[in-house]
DNA sequence: ATAGACTTTATTGTATACCAAATTCCTTCG
DNA sequence: CGAAGGAATTTGGTATACAATAAAGTCTAT
Protein backbone atom coordinates (compact mmCIF):
# COMPACT_ATOMS: atom_id res chain seq x y z
CA UNK A 1 0.00 0.00 0.00
CA UNK A 2 1.05 3.64 0.36
CA UNK A 3 3.16 5.87 2.30
CA UNK A 4 0.68 7.16 5.12
CA UNK A 5 -1.62 3.86 5.54
CA UNK A 6 1.90 1.55 5.74
CA UNK A 7 3.17 4.01 8.41
CA UNK A 8 -0.24 3.85 10.25
CA UNK A 9 0.14 0.35 9.94
CA UNK A 10 3.53 -0.40 11.12
CA UNK A 11 3.19 2.22 14.19
CA UNK A 12 -0.33 1.05 15.34
CA UNK A 13 1.16 -3.04 14.80
CA UNK A 14 4.15 -2.06 17.07
CA UNK A 15 2.40 -0.49 20.24
CA UNK A 16 -0.01 -3.89 20.11
CA UNK A 17 3.25 -5.50 20.16
CA UNK A 18 5.49 -3.72 22.16
CA UNK A 19 2.55 -3.81 24.90
CA UNK A 20 2.05 -0.32 24.86
CA UNK A 21 -1.51 -0.60 23.82
CA UNK A 22 -2.26 -3.85 26.09
CA UNK A 23 -5.49 -6.11 25.09
CA UNK A 24 -8.39 -4.85 25.48
CA UNK A 25 -7.18 -1.20 25.12
CA UNK A 26 -9.70 0.36 23.11
CA UNK A 27 -8.17 2.28 20.19
CA UNK A 28 -9.83 5.16 18.75
CA UNK A 29 -9.41 6.33 15.22
CA UNK A 30 -8.95 10.16 16.34
CA UNK A 31 -6.53 9.23 18.67
CA UNK A 32 -4.23 6.74 15.96
CA UNK A 33 -4.47 9.31 13.81
CA UNK A 34 -3.07 11.65 15.93
CA UNK A 35 -0.28 9.36 17.17
CA UNK A 36 0.54 8.00 13.78
CA UNK A 37 0.69 12.10 12.84
CA UNK A 38 -1.93 11.17 9.66
CA UNK A 39 -4.88 11.83 9.19
CA UNK A 40 -8.12 9.00 9.70
CA UNK A 41 -8.36 7.78 6.09
CA UNK A 42 -5.21 5.98 6.25
CA UNK A 43 -5.18 4.96 10.03
CA UNK A 44 -8.68 3.45 9.00
CA UNK A 45 -7.35 1.62 6.38
CA UNK A 46 -4.48 0.40 8.76
CA UNK A 47 -7.37 -0.91 10.99
CA UNK A 48 -8.75 -2.81 8.64
CA UNK A 49 -5.80 -4.46 7.84
CA UNK A 50 -5.27 -5.00 11.42
CA UNK A 51 -8.87 -6.37 12.06
CA UNK A 52 -8.22 -8.82 9.00
CA UNK A 53 -5.05 -9.99 10.89
CA UNK A 54 -6.95 -10.88 14.49
CA UNK A 55 -4.16 -7.73 15.93
CA UNK A 56 -7.95 -5.87 16.76
CA UNK A 57 -11.37 -6.77 17.50
CA UNK A 58 -14.47 -4.75 17.23
CA UNK A 59 -17.06 -4.80 19.71
CA UNK A 60 -20.66 -5.45 19.11
CA UNK A 61 -21.49 -2.08 18.07
CA UNK A 62 -17.79 -0.85 15.74
CA UNK A 63 -15.77 0.47 18.68
CA UNK A 64 -12.26 -1.09 18.47
CA UNK A 65 -9.99 -3.03 21.31
CA UNK A 66 -6.84 -4.51 21.41
CA UNK A 67 -7.32 -8.39 20.45
CA UNK A 68 -6.23 -10.89 23.62
CA UNK A 69 -4.45 -14.06 22.00
CA UNK A 70 -4.61 -17.10 23.73
CA UNK A 71 -2.16 -19.41 24.14
CA UNK A 72 -4.68 -21.82 22.03
CA UNK A 73 -5.31 -19.33 19.55
CA UNK A 74 -1.00 -18.85 18.82
CA UNK A 75 -1.14 -22.59 18.68
CA UNK A 76 -4.11 -22.73 15.86
CA UNK A 77 -2.32 -20.19 14.15
CA UNK A 78 0.69 -22.55 13.98
CA UNK A 79 -1.14 -25.13 12.84
CA UNK A 80 -2.60 -23.36 10.03
CA UNK A 81 0.68 -22.16 8.95
CA UNK A 82 1.75 -25.21 9.16
CA UNK A 83 -1.34 -26.45 6.42
CA UNK A 84 -1.40 -23.98 4.03
CA UNK A 85 2.64 -23.47 4.29
CA UNK A 86 3.18 -27.25 3.79
CA UNK A 87 1.19 -26.79 0.90
CA UNK A 88 2.96 -24.19 -0.55
CA UNK A 89 6.05 -26.41 -0.31
CA UNK A 90 4.50 -28.99 -2.47
CA UNK A 91 3.24 -26.65 -4.84
CA UNK A 92 6.78 -25.14 -5.43
CA UNK A 93 8.81 -28.17 -5.35
CA UNK A 94 6.13 -29.52 -8.43
CA UNK A 95 7.01 -25.54 -9.93
CA UNK A 96 10.15 -24.32 -8.70
CA UNK A 97 12.96 -23.45 -11.23
CA UNK A 98 16.98 -23.79 -11.50
CA UNK A 99 17.04 -19.97 -11.10
CA UNK A 100 14.43 -19.79 -8.08
CA UNK A 101 16.31 -23.07 -6.54
CA UNK A 102 19.84 -20.91 -6.73
CA UNK A 103 18.38 -18.59 -5.46
CA UNK A 104 17.29 -20.18 -2.41
CA UNK A 105 20.85 -21.96 -1.85
CA UNK A 106 22.14 -18.24 -1.81
CA UNK A 107 19.42 -17.34 0.96
CA UNK A 108 20.57 -20.66 3.22
CA UNK A 109 24.04 -19.90 2.72
CA UNK A 110 23.35 -16.19 4.14
CA UNK A 111 21.78 -18.09 6.95
CA UNK A 112 24.08 -20.25 7.39
CA UNK A 113 27.05 -18.33 7.86
CA UNK A 114 24.95 -16.00 10.01
CA UNK A 115 24.49 -18.95 12.39
CA UNK A 116 27.87 -20.34 12.47
CA UNK A 117 29.61 -17.17 13.30
CA UNK A 118 31.29 -16.86 16.62
CA UNK A 119 28.59 -15.11 17.84
CA UNK A 120 25.09 -15.39 16.24
CA UNK A 121 23.78 -12.91 14.08
CA UNK A 122 20.15 -13.12 15.00
CA UNK A 123 18.74 -10.28 12.89
CA UNK A 124 20.26 -11.91 9.82
CA UNK A 125 19.20 -15.29 10.76
CA UNK A 126 15.58 -13.54 10.92
CA UNK A 127 15.89 -11.58 7.66
CA UNK A 128 17.10 -14.19 5.75
CA UNK A 129 14.81 -16.80 7.16
CA UNK A 130 11.47 -14.36 6.27
CA UNK A 131 13.23 -14.29 2.72
CA UNK A 132 13.55 -18.03 2.73
CA UNK A 133 10.00 -18.78 3.18
CA UNK A 134 8.94 -15.50 1.19
CA UNK A 135 10.73 -17.12 -1.84
CA UNK A 136 8.95 -20.80 -1.53
CA UNK A 137 5.42 -18.82 -1.36
CA UNK A 138 6.75 -17.40 -4.52
CA UNK A 139 7.52 -20.59 -5.75
CA UNK A 140 4.37 -22.04 -5.28
CA UNK A 141 2.65 -19.59 -7.69
CA UNK A 142 -0.72 -19.47 -6.02
CA UNK A 143 -1.92 -15.46 -5.57
CA UNK A 144 -4.43 -16.71 -2.99
CA UNK A 145 -2.61 -18.97 -0.60
CA UNK A 146 -0.06 -16.08 -0.90
CA UNK A 147 -2.71 -13.28 0.24
CA UNK A 148 -3.50 -15.58 3.15
CA UNK A 149 -0.08 -16.54 4.31
CA UNK A 150 0.86 -13.34 4.48
CA UNK A 151 -1.98 -12.73 7.29
CA UNK A 152 -0.84 -15.08 9.57
CA UNK A 153 2.95 -15.75 8.92
CA UNK A 154 5.66 -13.67 10.76
CA UNK A 155 3.33 -12.45 13.58
CA UNK A 156 4.63 -13.98 16.68
CA UNK A 157 7.90 -14.12 15.81
CA UNK A 158 7.92 -10.32 16.66
CA UNK A 159 7.09 -11.07 20.34
CA UNK A 160 10.47 -13.18 20.91
CA UNK A 161 13.96 -10.71 21.92
CA UNK A 162 16.52 -12.25 19.52
CA UNK A 163 18.37 -13.41 22.85
CA UNK A 164 15.73 -16.19 23.15
CA UNK A 165 17.07 -17.94 19.96
CA UNK A 166 19.60 -20.65 21.18
CA UNK A 167 22.35 -21.92 19.15
CA UNK A 168 21.03 -25.60 18.41
CA UNK A 169 17.23 -23.84 16.88
CA UNK A 170 18.92 -21.96 14.66
CA UNK A 171 21.16 -24.77 13.33
CA UNK A 172 18.47 -26.38 13.19
CA UNK A 173 16.35 -24.33 11.02
CA UNK A 174 19.26 -24.07 8.61
CA UNK A 175 19.30 -27.44 8.52
CA UNK A 176 15.56 -27.44 7.88
CA UNK A 177 15.91 -25.51 5.11
CA UNK A 178 18.92 -27.35 3.12
CA UNK A 179 16.76 -30.49 3.37
CA UNK A 180 13.99 -28.27 1.44
CA UNK A 181 16.13 -27.10 -0.83
CA UNK A 182 16.89 -31.04 -1.43
CA UNK A 183 13.38 -31.86 -1.63
CA UNK A 184 13.52 -28.92 -4.35
CA UNK A 185 15.98 -29.98 -6.32
CA UNK A 186 14.15 -33.55 -6.68
CA UNK A 187 10.51 -32.13 -7.09
CA UNK A 188 9.29 -34.25 -4.31
CA UNK A 189 6.50 -32.87 -3.20
CA UNK A 190 5.55 -34.98 -0.47
CA UNK A 191 9.31 -34.64 0.84
CA UNK A 192 8.84 -31.22 0.83
CA UNK A 193 5.79 -30.64 2.42
CA UNK A 194 6.86 -33.05 5.26
CA UNK A 195 9.72 -31.09 5.94
CA UNK A 196 7.65 -27.90 6.01
CA UNK A 197 5.31 -29.52 8.32
CA UNK A 198 7.86 -30.31 10.88
CA UNK A 199 9.63 -26.98 10.71
CA UNK A 200 6.64 -25.27 11.56
CA UNK A 201 5.91 -27.31 14.26
CA UNK A 202 8.77 -27.14 15.59
CA UNK A 203 9.20 -23.77 15.42
CA UNK A 204 5.84 -23.65 17.18
CA UNK A 205 7.31 -25.98 20.08
CA UNK A 206 10.33 -23.56 20.20
CA UNK A 207 8.33 -20.78 20.56
CA UNK A 208 6.07 -22.31 23.36
CA UNK A 209 8.94 -23.11 25.09
CA UNK A 210 10.77 -19.20 24.81
CA UNK A 211 7.54 -17.68 26.47
CA UNK B 1 -19.92 -3.56 8.21
CA UNK B 2 -22.28 -0.60 8.03
CA UNK B 3 -24.72 0.06 5.34
CA UNK B 4 -23.35 2.06 2.47
CA UNK B 5 -19.96 0.11 2.60
CA UNK B 6 -21.94 -3.41 2.31
CA UNK B 7 -24.01 -2.36 -0.27
CA UNK B 8 -20.99 -0.93 -2.52
CA UNK B 9 -18.94 -4.34 -1.60
CA UNK B 10 -22.43 -6.30 -3.04
CA UNK B 11 -22.76 -4.35 -5.78
CA UNK B 12 -19.51 -4.30 -7.00
CA UNK B 13 -19.75 -7.88 -6.47
CA UNK B 14 -22.52 -8.89 -8.36
CA UNK B 15 -21.22 -6.96 -11.35
CA UNK B 16 -18.17 -8.98 -11.51
CA UNK B 17 -20.07 -12.02 -10.57
CA UNK B 18 -22.52 -10.94 -13.07
CA UNK B 19 -20.61 -10.56 -15.70
CA UNK B 20 -21.12 -7.23 -16.35
CA UNK B 21 -17.27 -6.45 -15.36
CA UNK B 22 -15.53 -8.72 -17.67
CA UNK B 23 -11.95 -10.06 -16.17
CA UNK B 24 -9.48 -7.34 -16.97
CA UNK B 25 -12.47 -4.03 -17.05
CA UNK B 26 -10.71 -1.50 -15.01
CA UNK B 27 -13.00 -0.09 -11.90
CA UNK B 28 -12.69 3.38 -10.48
CA UNK B 29 -13.93 4.67 -7.44
CA UNK B 30 -15.80 7.39 -8.74
CA UNK B 31 -17.23 5.26 -11.29
CA UNK B 32 -18.54 2.74 -8.77
CA UNK B 33 -19.37 5.52 -6.54
CA UNK B 34 -21.76 6.73 -9.11
CA UNK B 35 -22.73 3.34 -9.75
CA UNK B 36 -24.00 2.34 -5.69
CA UNK B 37 -24.96 5.91 -5.21
CA UNK B 38 -22.78 6.51 -2.60
CA UNK B 39 -19.60 8.47 -1.64
CA UNK B 40 -15.75 7.12 -2.23
CA UNK B 41 -15.41 6.29 0.94
CA UNK B 42 -17.41 3.53 1.74
CA UNK B 43 -16.66 2.21 -2.30
CA UNK B 44 -12.77 2.30 -1.01
CA UNK B 45 -13.61 0.17 1.79
CA UNK B 46 -15.37 -2.09 -0.67
CA UNK B 47 -12.67 -2.45 -3.00
CA UNK B 48 -9.96 -3.53 -0.21
CA UNK B 49 -12.47 -6.19 0.37
CA UNK B 50 -12.69 -7.49 -2.79
CA UNK B 51 -8.79 -6.68 -3.42
CA UNK B 52 -8.61 -9.33 -0.12
CA UNK B 53 -10.94 -11.92 -1.43
CA UNK B 54 -8.94 -11.41 -4.95
CA UNK B 55 -11.73 -10.58 -7.34
CA UNK B 56 -10.05 -7.81 -8.30
CA UNK B 57 -5.77 -7.19 -8.38
CA UNK B 58 -4.27 -3.63 -9.09
CA UNK B 59 -1.95 -2.81 -11.88
CA UNK B 60 1.76 -1.61 -11.24
CA UNK B 61 0.35 1.61 -9.98
CA UNK B 62 -2.68 1.04 -8.07
CA UNK B 63 -4.99 1.25 -10.54
CA UNK B 64 -7.46 -1.74 -10.27
CA UNK B 65 -8.87 -3.87 -12.61
CA UNK B 66 -11.47 -7.42 -12.61
CA UNK B 67 -9.50 -10.38 -11.84
CA UNK B 68 -9.71 -13.40 -14.12
CA UNK B 69 -9.32 -16.64 -12.54
CA UNK B 70 -8.09 -19.49 -14.51
CA UNK B 71 -9.27 -22.49 -13.97
CA UNK B 72 -6.14 -23.75 -11.97
CA UNK B 73 -6.67 -20.97 -9.57
CA UNK B 74 -10.50 -22.08 -8.95
CA UNK B 75 -8.68 -25.65 -8.32
CA UNK B 76 -6.36 -24.19 -5.77
CA UNK B 77 -9.11 -22.60 -4.16
CA UNK B 78 -11.19 -25.75 -3.66
CA UNK B 79 -7.67 -26.92 -2.53
CA UNK B 80 -7.14 -24.53 0.07
CA UNK B 81 -11.58 -24.58 0.92
CA UNK B 82 -10.81 -28.46 1.46
CA UNK B 83 -7.94 -28.32 3.66
CA UNK B 84 -8.88 -25.43 6.03
CA UNK B 85 -12.95 -26.84 6.01
CA UNK B 86 -12.11 -30.31 6.96
CA UNK B 87 -9.89 -28.92 9.51
CA UNK B 88 -12.31 -26.79 10.74
CA UNK B 89 -14.71 -30.03 10.99
CA UNK B 90 -12.05 -31.75 12.84
CA UNK B 91 -11.99 -28.89 15.44
CA UNK B 92 -15.82 -28.65 15.48
CA UNK B 93 -16.27 -32.96 16.28
CA UNK B 94 -14.65 -32.12 19.17
CA UNK B 95 -15.81 -29.23 20.42
CA UNK B 96 -19.29 -29.27 19.45
CA UNK B 97 -22.13 -29.31 22.07
CA UNK B 98 -25.40 -31.01 21.93
CA UNK B 99 -27.25 -27.57 21.32
CA UNK B 100 -25.53 -26.80 18.15
CA UNK B 101 -25.71 -30.33 16.93
CA UNK B 102 -29.02 -30.10 17.07
CA UNK B 103 -29.41 -27.10 15.34
CA UNK B 104 -27.35 -29.14 12.57
CA UNK B 105 -30.07 -31.37 12.78
CA UNK B 106 -32.63 -29.42 12.48
CA UNK B 107 -31.05 -27.45 9.38
CA UNK B 108 -30.39 -30.64 7.58
CA UNK B 109 -33.57 -31.61 7.51
CA UNK B 110 -34.78 -28.38 6.06
CA UNK B 111 -32.36 -28.68 3.64
CA UNK B 112 -32.97 -32.45 2.52
CA UNK B 113 -36.67 -31.45 2.49
CA UNK B 114 -35.44 -28.74 -0.15
CA UNK B 115 -34.15 -31.36 -2.18
CA UNK B 116 -37.12 -34.15 -2.09
CA UNK B 117 -39.43 -31.99 -3.03
CA UNK B 118 -41.21 -32.81 -6.17
CA UNK B 119 -39.75 -29.54 -7.53
CA UNK B 120 -35.84 -29.14 -5.80
CA UNK B 121 -36.33 -25.93 -3.94
CA UNK B 122 -32.58 -24.78 -4.76
CA UNK B 123 -33.04 -21.32 -3.42
CA UNK B 124 -33.44 -23.18 0.00
CA UNK B 125 -30.67 -25.98 -0.41
CA UNK B 126 -28.04 -23.21 -0.99
CA UNK B 127 -29.46 -21.15 1.85
CA UNK B 128 -29.61 -24.03 4.36
CA UNK B 129 -26.45 -25.18 2.83
CA UNK B 130 -24.73 -21.92 3.41
CA UNK B 131 -25.91 -22.04 7.00
CA UNK B 132 -24.85 -25.81 7.74
CA UNK B 133 -21.23 -25.02 6.93
CA UNK B 134 -21.33 -21.89 8.87
CA UNK B 135 -22.42 -23.39 11.96
CA UNK B 136 -19.55 -26.03 11.26
CA UNK B 137 -17.29 -22.98 11.14
CA UNK B 138 -18.94 -21.10 14.17
CA UNK B 139 -18.55 -24.94 16.35
CA UNK B 140 -14.98 -25.48 15.35
CA UNK B 141 -14.32 -22.21 17.36
CA UNK B 142 -11.28 -20.98 16.15
CA UNK B 143 -11.60 -16.93 14.77
CA UNK B 144 -8.60 -17.29 12.84
CA UNK B 145 -9.96 -20.02 10.52
CA UNK B 146 -12.96 -18.33 10.17
CA UNK B 147 -11.30 -15.15 9.37
CA UNK B 148 -9.30 -17.00 6.40
CA UNK B 149 -12.59 -19.03 5.48
CA UNK B 150 -14.81 -16.32 5.03
CA UNK B 151 -12.59 -14.73 2.52
CA UNK B 152 -13.06 -17.90 0.13
CA UNK B 153 -15.97 -19.85 1.06
CA UNK B 154 -19.08 -19.47 -1.69
CA UNK B 155 -17.57 -17.69 -4.20
CA UNK B 156 -17.79 -19.60 -7.11
CA UNK B 157 -21.26 -20.82 -5.89
CA UNK B 158 -22.64 -18.14 -7.26
CA UNK B 159 -21.47 -18.40 -10.60
CA UNK B 160 -23.65 -21.58 -10.95
CA UNK B 161 -27.27 -20.46 -11.71
CA UNK B 162 -29.66 -22.61 -9.86
CA UNK B 163 -30.68 -24.65 -12.67
CA UNK B 164 -27.14 -26.75 -12.96
CA UNK B 165 -27.54 -28.44 -9.70
CA UNK B 166 -29.03 -31.91 -10.56
CA UNK B 167 -31.36 -33.93 -8.12
CA UNK B 168 -28.73 -36.53 -7.59
CA UNK B 169 -25.60 -33.82 -6.27
CA UNK B 170 -28.15 -32.52 -4.34
CA UNK B 171 -28.89 -35.36 -2.52
CA UNK B 172 -25.59 -36.58 -1.92
CA UNK B 173 -24.54 -32.89 -0.61
CA UNK B 174 -27.64 -34.07 1.91
CA UNK B 175 -26.22 -37.27 2.41
CA UNK B 176 -23.00 -36.03 3.45
CA UNK B 177 -24.06 -33.78 5.63
CA UNK B 178 -26.26 -36.12 7.11
CA UNK B 179 -22.93 -38.32 7.81
CA UNK B 180 -21.00 -35.49 9.18
CA UNK B 181 -23.80 -35.13 11.83
CA UNK B 182 -22.87 -38.72 12.80
CA UNK B 183 -19.03 -38.26 12.84
CA UNK B 184 -19.97 -34.75 14.99
CA UNK B 185 -22.64 -37.10 17.23
CA UNK B 186 -19.79 -39.53 17.79
CA UNK B 187 -17.02 -36.50 18.30
CA UNK B 188 -14.96 -38.10 15.75
CA UNK B 189 -12.52 -36.03 14.34
CA UNK B 190 -10.94 -38.11 11.91
CA UNK B 191 -14.31 -38.68 10.60
CA UNK B 192 -15.47 -35.61 10.21
CA UNK B 193 -12.31 -34.36 8.43
CA UNK B 194 -12.35 -37.01 5.72
CA UNK B 195 -16.18 -36.57 5.31
CA UNK B 196 -15.42 -32.72 5.20
CA UNK B 197 -12.80 -33.30 2.71
CA UNK B 198 -14.39 -35.47 0.24
CA UNK B 199 -17.82 -32.84 0.39
CA UNK B 200 -15.76 -30.03 -0.87
CA UNK B 201 -13.71 -32.08 -3.21
CA UNK B 202 -16.57 -33.33 -5.02
CA UNK B 203 -18.58 -29.59 -5.13
CA UNK B 204 -15.29 -29.21 -6.74
CA UNK B 205 -15.82 -32.06 -9.33
CA UNK B 206 -19.94 -30.54 -9.69
CA UNK B 207 -18.91 -27.49 -10.11
CA UNK B 208 -15.89 -28.05 -12.96
CA UNK B 209 -18.55 -30.34 -14.88
CA UNK B 210 -21.13 -27.64 -14.56
CA UNK B 211 -18.84 -25.06 -15.86
C1' DA C 1 -28.94 5.83 48.84
C1' DT C 2 -30.05 3.78 44.69
C1' DA C 3 -32.52 2.31 40.51
C1' DG C 4 -34.01 4.11 36.51
C1' DA C 5 -34.78 7.76 33.14
C1' DC C 6 -32.73 11.41 30.74
C1' DT C 7 -28.95 14.16 28.79
C1' DT C 8 -24.40 14.71 27.20
C1' DT C 9 -20.38 13.03 25.05
C1' DA C 10 -17.55 10.03 22.22
C1' DT C 11 -16.92 7.34 18.19
C1' DT C 12 -17.71 5.53 13.84
C1' DG C 13 -19.67 5.83 9.10
C1' DT C 14 -20.39 8.74 5.43
C1' DA C 15 -20.30 12.80 2.39
C1' DT C 16 -17.92 16.45 0.28
C1' DA C 17 -14.26 19.25 -1.36
C1' DC C 18 -9.77 19.70 -2.37
C1' DC C 19 -4.79 18.80 -3.40
C1' DA C 20 -0.51 16.15 -4.71
C1' DA C 21 1.71 12.67 -7.20
C1' DA C 22 1.86 9.54 -10.61
C1' DT C 23 0.24 7.54 -14.73
C1' DT C 24 -2.05 7.42 -19.03
C1' DC C 25 -3.72 9.44 -23.06
C1' DC C 26 -3.77 12.66 -26.64
C1' DT C 27 -1.94 16.21 -29.41
C1' DT C 28 1.45 18.33 -31.86
C1' DC C 29 5.78 18.82 -33.95
C1' DG C 30 10.04 17.10 -36.13
C1' DC D 1 5.72 7.81 -38.76
C1' DG D 2 7.64 8.49 -34.29
C1' DA D 3 8.73 11.06 -30.26
C1' DA D 4 8.19 14.82 -26.92
C1' DG D 5 5.30 17.29 -24.16
C1' DG D 6 1.19 18.69 -22.06
C1' DA D 7 -3.64 17.62 -20.56
C1' DA D 8 -6.74 14.57 -18.38
C1' DT D 9 -7.37 10.58 -15.11
C1' DT D 10 -6.91 8.24 -11.07
C1' DT D 11 -5.55 7.17 -6.58
C1' DG D 12 -3.78 8.46 -1.87
C1' DG D 13 -4.31 11.68 1.41
C1' DT D 14 -6.12 15.82 4.22
C1' DA D 15 -9.69 18.38 6.27
C1' DT D 16 -14.21 19.20 7.72
C1' DA D 17 -18.88 18.40 8.68
C1' DC D 18 -22.82 15.76 9.99
C1' DA D 19 -25.87 11.73 11.33
C1' DA D 20 -26.51 7.70 13.98
C1' DT D 21 -25.57 5.17 17.82
C1' DA D 22 -23.44 3.56 21.91
C1' DA D 23 -21.21 4.79 26.25
C1' DA D 24 -20.91 7.61 30.13
C1' DG D 25 -22.53 10.74 33.19
C1' DT D 26 -26.29 13.18 35.68
C1' DC D 27 -30.43 13.90 37.68
C1' DT D 28 -34.75 12.61 39.86
C1' DA D 29 -38.09 9.96 42.36
C1' DT D 30 -38.87 6.61 45.69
Amino acid sequence: MSRASDQAYANIRSLILAGDAPPGTQLTEAQLADICGVSRTPVRDALRRLEAELYIVRSDSQRMFVADWSREEVGEMFTLRGMLESHAAARAAARIDAQALANLVECNQRLTAAVEAAVPDVATFLAENRRFHEQIIAAAQSPRLATILASIVEQPVVRRTAARYTRAELARSAHDHAELIEAFAAHDSDWAEAVMAGHIRRAFHAFSAAK
